[in-house]
DNA sequence: GTCTATATTCTGATAGAC
DNA sequence: GTCTATCAGAATATAGAC
């Protein structure tokens, strides 16, 4: 708390004013990423076709959280600090976003786009696959932002390929 | 320190017989995992064929990962709270594990088995995916050890497929 | 709304007896 | 090699002045 408050130039005991405590600080800054995330992808355009709806997934979570390295780390890092309560309000989020990807699969299968044995995991594993980027991906680096989504959305792609 | 001691069945003095501070017996933690991980994956027979040899990765990577989710979750979470020094050993560690998977990747291109633009991001996504089901995976469950195996070797096998 | 001061608990680590 | 006792600093959180 006290770090918090250096950063934000205050002292300690005045970040009470916004928070009661250090778990409620936790869960909103959790529950807010996850709003935030949710919200920013409904808002993108619909696509008709499968293929196409999930190249849009693949570029647009890899920038979004790429932006937001700190709260994905938190997000996934800070789990076991929630209380339950709190938890089952994160993982229900969570949950929800893996959702949005396990339907543009389903309806990738459906059309006959897609082969994939148990949609849920396809999901989760992709969803991992593309956190990963956020361990080593630096502005400036060796690849783009743009060839960075290239080279991943090129392994989704293909690892959901009928 | 105190937590430690209680669930090894000693007090917190105690512990310093072991360790000479808690930097030094994270870095121990940390060091032995990859180490004996190095040295569980150099003991596998070698493959001739890489796509034998990314399926012995992936069949090996999984449930090894899987008996050891605190290790992996200590591997990644309490990097930042390594010295430079200490993060510099683990970083070569995990490196070089992740050199053996790109290995594979290289010959199979080389034999045009594989096509992937960029073998290190390859490895390193694949390495991702595959760390993923350490958030989710428990014996008991929906699927199977083997089932989970299965699932994940086919969209490993399809991501890097020329 | 922020400050200073402080209560309380916890933390890593050490000293010395056994 | 483990124990008890303890130190010094840090942690979250609260109280009351301004």
């Amino acid at each position: 708390m006290r770090q918090i408050a250096g950063e934000v130039g205050v002292q300690a005991g005045a970040l009470y004013n916004y928070t009661p405590d250090k778990q409620t600080l936790l869960f909103d800054l959790m529950k807010t990423h996850l709003d935030e995330l949710l919200l920013a992808f409904d808002a993108l355009p619909d696509r008709a076709k499968p293929v196409r709806a999930l190249e849009q997934f693949t570029r647009f979570h890899i920038p979004y959280h790429s932006e937001r390295t700190d709260e994905l780390f938190i997000a996934y890092m800070e789990l076991r600090n929630l209380t339950h309560e709190n938890f089952a309000v994160i993982e229900a989020l969570r949950r929800d976003y893996e959702t949005r990807l396990e339907a543009i699969l389903k309806d990738g299968i459906e059309r006959g786009n897609f082969a994939v044995a148990d949609t849920r995991i396809a999901a989760m594993a992709l969803i991992a696959m593309l956190n990963g980027v956020n361990t080593w991906f630096r502005e400036g680096g060796r690849l783009s932002m743009a060839e960075v989504q290239d080279l991943y959305w090129d392994m989704v792609r293909k690892s959901v390929a009928s």
